[in-house]
DNA sequence: GCATATGTTATGAA
DNA sequence: TTTCATAACATATG
C-alpha cells in the first residue's frame, strides 16, 4: 500500500495518536522488524519520553522524541495504528508503543520488508542523503534538475527514490497517463515545457490522494482500472496495455501515451 | 506448485 | 559512472 500519500496518512496518525504524549511502554512482538537495535535498547531509549512533531520525507516517516528518532518504513504492507489497548493484538502487529491509558501506537506490517530504526542525528542524515527532493514540495526548477540528463525510462527514474522521493508503481503509472507520457520515453528528453507538465500534473496527483489518504482507486483513475479483467482506459476506452518495465508491473493507455 | 503483490537493496553485466 | 534486470527479503492470495 504505502506511497508518500499513504505515509502522510501515517504522519498525521501518529500526530493525532502521539504527538505529545510519553511513552509509557514499548512492547516488541517481532524482533525481524527492528533494524540495528535491540527491544532492550528502543524501551530503554524511548520509554519515558515524548513524540514530538514528526516529519515525512519521501516514504519515510522521522518520529523525533527530543532523544534518538524513530525512523519507519512500511515496504509494501506496513501501516501505522492508533487504537485503544482494549483492541487485542492483531496478529501482524510487530510493534505497540502505549502512550497512556487510553491509546496505542501500533506499527502493523504483515510482510517485514522493512521496519523501525533508531537513529542519531548523523544515522538520520544517513538515510535522507540517499533520498532526492520530496515529490510533494519538490519546485519546478529542482524538478527539472533531478530529471535533467537521465538516460532512463521515465518510469524508472521517477520510481528511483535517490532521485524523487515518495513516488511508487501506482503513482508513477497514474502521474506519466494524466500527462500523456509513455513508461519507456527516456527521461532525460523531455524537453523544459514537458518537465513542467510532468511536474504539474504530479504534484496535482498527489494532491489529490494524499487528501484522500491513498491513491484512490477511483474508476476516473487509471489506478481504479488496473486490476479489472481486460482493462480499459477511463478517458478513450482503449483497452490498456500492460508489460514490465524498470521491474514493475506497468499500465498504460496506448492511445492517451503514444 | 506457480504467479502475483503499492518497496528497497545487492549484484553482476552491458 | 550509469543503467538494467534479477534475485532476495517475508508473507499472503488466487
Amino acid at each position: 500500500m504505502p506511497e508518500l500519500p499513504d505515509v502522510e496518512g501515517f504522519r498525521r496518525t501518529l500526530v493525532g495518536c502521539a504527538r505529545g504524549r510519553v511513552i509509557r511502554r514499548i512492547e516488541v512482538y517481532d524482533e525481524g522488524v527492528l533494524h540495528g537495535v535491540s527491544p532492550q535498547r528502543l524501551r530503554g531509549e524511548l520509554e519515558g519520553r515524548r513524540f514530538t512533531e514528526p516529519e515525512r520525507h519521501g516514504k519515510w516517516l522521522l518520529a523525533h522524541t527530543g532523544g534518538p528518532t524513530l525512523m519507519l518504513h512500511f515496504g509494501m504492507t506496513g501501516r501505522l495504528v492508533c487504537s485503544s489497548p482494549d483492541e487485542p493484538v492483531h496478529p501482524h502487529d510487530r510493534v505497540v508503543f502505549t502512550l497512556g491509558r487510553e491509546r496505542q501506537l501500533r506499527y502493523r506490517d504483515q510482510r517485514k520488508l522493512q521496519g523501525l530504526w533508531l537513529l542519531d542525528p548523523a544515522g538520520t542524515e544517513r538515510i535522507l542523503s540517499r533520498q532526492g527532493p520530496d515529490a510533494g514540495t519538490v519546485g519546478r526548477a529542482d524538478f527539472r534538475a533531478a530529471l535533467a540528463g537521465r538516460r532512463g525510462s521515465l518510469k524508472a527514474v521517477l520510481m528511483d527514490q535517490s532521485v524523487l522521493a515518495g513516488l511508487g508503481n501506482l503513482l508513477v503509472d497514474e502521474i506519466l497517463w494524466r500527462t500523456g507520457f509513455p513508461p519507456g520515453r527516456p527521461a532525460g528528453d523531455l524537453s523544459a515545457d514537458d518537465c513542467d507538465r510532468l511536474h504539474a500534473e504530479m504534484r496535482r496527483t498527489l494532491r489529490a490522494a494524499v487528501r484522500a489518504g491513498c491513491v484512490p482507486p477511483r474508476d476516473t483513475w487509471l489506478t481504479g482500472r488496473r486490476d479489472d479483467p481486460g482493462p480499459a482506459c477511463p478517458r478513450c476506452g482503449t483497452p490498456l496495455r500492460r508489460a514490465r518495465v524498470a521491474g514493475r508491473t506497468t499500465v498504460w493507455c496506448p492511445r492517451c501515451q503514444p
